[in-house]
DNA sequence: CATCAATACCTAGACCTTCGAGGCAACGTC
DNA sequence: GACGTTGCCTCGAAGGTCTAGGTATTGATG
């Protein structure tokens, strides 16, 4: 049984990491760390779901990865958005629009 | 690879069912058609995920069921929420303020 | 110097949800 | 009689996320 938090909101991973590479370049480690900082913990990404999710979205074409250096001098893969990424965001930031307001005009509809 | 909007607010099907049946009992069918048209189409729910869901949430107590009639007279299975349903409902629209404003917050950062 | 935490990457397997596609039954209408 | 709607259900595939591990380097702490 999946406690309240876990699972509310699955399928935002790729649209929060194209969200966050529309500002620039980053690796992925600190796409993770930036996400639940920014978020004041609110969203907490783990490793195995977002290595994982790097992979896909660079096998999608929406992101394209290189080895570079971490702002801390260490070997870090660097991902950056891509085309296809940047359209497949707008669309994205459109159904989440769209979505999120539906839910929540039912869930904040006084029962 | 998944559309923009199939995937995005996975998980909040039972947050919706719970708080569908926060009005007042409703058989499965009526839960479903009623949050397609509450939220004008934007929010549809397949038969497939909508029975399990109802199955899963009952088996947790969150609902129970009782065998009765539809509107149309029809024989229907009509649920209704439960004390740890309702709990579960209040925890969840907790969590999904937060998440949801969380990630909207970032999505509708200016980039 | 040994140890530990943090940085930075990755994988395998289990778990769960959702969906698509199908089936069944009853009713009303054309 | 055929068809659309209502109303329920199940199966299997597909996909994402998590847990739990693993590797390697660096810096701080004892």
């Amino acid at each position: 049984m999946p406690g309240p938090e876990t699972d509310l909101l699955q399928g935002t991973l790729d649209v929060l990491i194209l969200k966050t590479l529309s500002w620039g370049p980053r690796h992925g480690y600190a796409i993770g760390k930036w996400l639940e900082e920014t978020s004041s913990e609110a969203i907490r990404i783990e490793e195995g779901s977002l290595y994982p999710a790097l992979y896909r979205m660079e096998k999608r074409g929406w992101i394209e990865a290189s080895w570079g250096m971490s702002e801390l001098g260490r070997r870090a893969k660097v991902y950056e958005l891509a085309a296809p990424g940047r359209s497949r965001l707008r669309a994205e930031i459109t159904a989440w629009r769209r979505l999120s307001g539906a839910v929540g005009r039912i869930l904040e509809a006084r029962g």
